[in-house]
DNA sequence: ATATAAAGTGAGTGCACACTTGCAAGTGAG
DNA sequence: CTCACTTGCAAGTGTGCACTCACTTTATAT
């Protein structure tokens, strides 16, 4: 037992925010108990209840910490002129993400945070809608341009982008995490952009 | 309190796999305790016990209920000799399968379930594997008479219309089921086909 | 009829979990 | 230095859960 070092509540929330997310990644929510974070965060489980009301407000903020990383893979493509090649980058980045944190599909799709609890739905629900709205710009600046087939309503190409990306980690989920996400990052996109450019 | 009747086993196997499938629907996997379900299947707590070895037994044997259900899914079309035609009924028909039993989605998907589990994993893997193998099919025979794109691999083809389906089902369940899923199940039809058909 | 086996029950049992509490120790203001 | 406050901890506590057990009821074979 190394000497106990006392931190602010600001580092203290973002180490066992952080630490959360790593142990669903590993164990998914279920396994994600008190004793696991707090042991992962490298702090006592009672110390976790100075820093966070309960469980709940845990996982509320991983939620969170997922929603302004989303923003930020949003955000990185702004200045990129060509939509196609917007859609791109962010289609990319977005299995990079997450495969390196496991945690986000375990959280963001956990049907039992879903279902059980209408204050982390709610909270979810936002952060996808977020992020699809995002998406769904880029892709409408590309069917005004011309790149993207404009006889598939933009929701639609949204939704293939986003169900791509779901359904190709589910099975990279099921499958022990091979192939690795990123090898078939290039394989997927081809084939999805394939399916949603203009057709003459 | 109505009077006790003994049953065979087989009936009480039966209808303990439909309560659970039900309380999951309703509740989530975490949701589905063993007194749930025994109370939805009219039994008591003990007697899941004389027909099931615990609680995973049960589970796998709603997953092995889905997996037979997808089968049939599957051979409603062998007589339909129009691959495009054969993708359609199979697309609907899939989506109002799930619309009817909210259970599978939430059981098949459950991280926590495929975390958690070697064995149900395994299972929930397989089950997931065939289906995908089934529309696989579909689709090669699309492309071999030229219906379907032959530029996208046949592999990502499936991977779209399963992911369509996923992604579609996951907004749904967010959205405290609505709209209805088959509501939307000729749009994303539509949009789905044109992503996918041959183009010239 | 009676014995045997299977189906049924409900009151436990133990365990893992989220959360609490009482007390120790570090920190900054005056 | 000292006081008020916050962070830290270990050992609880209560609860909900899967699962067991002792016992009863029903079906069936001889």
């Amino acid at each position: 037992m190394t000497k106990r070092m006392r931190e602010t509540t600001e580092v203290r929330q973002r180490q066992i925010t952080e630490a959360a997310l790593q142990v669903i990644g590993q164990k998914g929510i279920n396994g994600a108990t008190t004793v696991e974070i707090a042991s992962a965060a490298g702090v006592s489980e009672g110390n976790l209840y100075r820093h966070f009301r309960n469980k709940e407000e845990i996982i509320i903020s991983v939620i969170d910490k997922i929603g302004s990383d989303l923003v930020a893979i949003l955000g990185a493509v702004v200045d990129v002129s060509d939509p196609l090649k917007k859609l791109e980058i962010t289609f990319k980045r977005h299995l990079m993400y997450i495969e390196g944190n496991v945690g986000i599909p375990r959280t963001i799709f956990s049907e039992e945070t879903i279902v059980a609890n209408e204050n982390l739905r709610a909270r979810v629900k936002n952060t996808i809608l977020m992020y699809f709205q995002g998406i769904k710009q880029i892709v409408e600046q590309g069917q005004k341009i011309g790149a993207l087939d404009t006889e598939m309503d933009s929701q639609a190409i949204t939704s293939m982008f986003i169900g791509t990306i779901h359904f190709a980690v589910t099975r990279w989920l099921m499958n022990n995490f091979s192939p690795k996400l990123t090898d078939d990052a290039e394989g997927l996109w081809k084939n999805y952009a394939r399916a949603v450019i203009h057709k003459d």
